[in-house]
DNA sequence: TTTTATAATCGTAATATTGCAATATTACGA
DNA sequence: TCGTAATATTGCAATATTACGATTATAAAA
């Protein structure tokens, strides 16, 4: 075990804990929002702004990018990030939902 | 290392991804939504519900309780679950607050 | 008091995550 | 082509998470 069972829920909850799950590490939330205060792009200064190595911002950098997070263009021999918006209003979208719909009369 | 350096971050990026992190399991977003489907609460029909034992659906209740997320009365030999409406709206709040904040002007 | 139903906790195995050093890769400029 | 700066990848150690069986507590009912 220690597998979480993904295939016993429905696609809706697994998606919401997908995403939930890229905001879930400070330092993928630091990353994001390094990156917007930038406005635009920028490239290794997240190293030097976050107190990670390279190797530990890179993966992150990979976490959030695998989820359509981030757009990519090389600059040189930098890499220019920022943020896909598109997919970023989606999650919004997704969690909003969520908080939205949820209800709850205590007993 | 392995643990997750906090101590480097601001408490707002922390709190995002604490608060984050709950919804990050599948499991726990599934409970979240069948209580709320309960409208009011429930015991552990969550077990029969949701395709995991005792033990794991318990943790899982610890975890979501531990955040503030949970109200629970004993109601005889059962324990009644609610959703602790105010924590979950303060979520809301702060996971919103994060998404309407973050710009980014591409490259 | 004993039984029974319910839920929390303990112990443990399997797996995932985090973080970093070392190394590879990539792209530019000399 | 070589050297160099910027990123990505690999391998590994430490730790966290997930899941479950077994056990333990708890409280109502018999």
């Amino acid at each position: 075990m220690g597998v979480t069972k993904r295939y016993i829920h429905s696609d809706y909850v697994n998606d919401i804990a997908i995403t939930a799950k890229v905001f879930a590490h400070p330092a993928r939330v630091a990353i994001l929002k390094y990156i917007s205060e930038q406005g635009s792009c920028i490239c290794n200064d997240i190293v030097d702004e976050i107190g990670l190595s390279q190797a530990t911002i890179s993966q992150h950098l990979a976490v959030i990018a695998d989820a359509g997070l981030l757009k990519g263009t090389f600059k040189g021999k930098a890499k220019c990030y920022c943020i896909n918006m598109e997919t970023f209003e989606n999650f919004r979208v997704l969690l909003n939902s969520f908080f939205i719909t949820t209800k709850s009369k205590c007993c």
